[in-house]
DNA sequence: GCTAATCTTGACTGGAAAGGTCAAGAATAG
DNA sequence: CTATTCTTGACCTTTCCAGTCAAGATTAGC
């Protein structure tokens, strides 16, 4: 069980946002300079962050993608499941048709009770952690603010 | 984010064996042919469930696997942990010591640091329910106890 | 209206991991 | 001795992750 690398980009990539530039379009290529992440990979996500209407964007230049909600109203639940599309399990339930056809155990089935409702406090984990407060603990580490190419965070 | 299916088996398989068999040597084909689950496939499984001091085997006729402690110590993160080798993620800390060296924000990184609380959380979640927890709700959902083979879960 | 900047769309790829299968061997009960 | 059951480790197929790339659409500023 481990977040995929998308996931901790697009959280990285929206922290960026939310710490960088305030309200202002931010083009890609320096959120991938401060945030060391592969530009080409950054837009690819920044598409499924945008599908899930966390972010909107605008083109040409000073162009850029921002925050369409403010950033305490944006959870880390709500980007995690727009990324790895929710937390899941292959049993009974879930978002493939086949997968619960396949589980003969159906309603009756122990374990994706229990794991159902893990699935839902986790959840609330989850969606109890808001961008504000990401950029919250990033002042609290003190980071270096720079609206410029290079890494930000090297003290 | 989602539980492999290895996972899921075992965790069938480890509510099986304490439903059904009480303290006895239980056998592969048994636990595959009720639980549904590939007798090849389970093999494999239970070998990384006794390597995590989970579960004891016996060899020869009336063998079989069991458990080595009580069902009210062996909870489900120790289960997932042993199978998924922890909740981990790619950014900073974990297992991969190649990954956290290539974090350039290392100790600074604000999603690592909230990842590491939310997954604590996650883990103190899962230790709570314990096998017996399990077996107590195949009791509720009021599940045919039945050491043969074929289906015990078609009402 | 031209041009440069920026997002958009979608195809493509290499490698790793998931999800199994299989065969030969070792231990043990009866 | 023999049938049963776990043990070990090699093998295979398919899917998905992580990332690249190219060509097009849109817009700002001159």
């Amino acid at each position: 069980m481990r977040l995929s690398s998308k996931t901790m980009y697009a959280l990285r990539a929206l922290f960026d946002i939310t710490f960088h530039s305030h309200g202002k379009a931010t083009k890609i290529d320096a959120i991938a300079a401060r945030e060391n992440v592969p530009p080409r990979f950054l837009e690819q996500i920044f598409q499924d962050l945008k599908a899930a209407q966390i972010v909107g964007s605008k083109r040409g230049p000073n162009g850029g993608y921002f925050l369409l909600r403010s950033p305490e109203t944006i959870t880390i639940g709500q980007v995690v499941r727009a990324m790895e599309g929710g937390v899941e399990h292959n049993c009974c339930f879930g978002s493939d048709a086949e997968v619960r056809e396949k589980c003969k155990v159906s309603a009756k089935c122990v374990t994706a009770s229990v794991w159902r409702d893990i699935s839902v406090q986790l959840n609330a984990i989850m969606d109890a952690v808001t961008l504000s407060e990401l950029a919250l603990r990033g002042e609290t580490l003190r980071l270096t603010r720079d609206s410029d190419a290079g890494l930000t965070y090297t003290i």
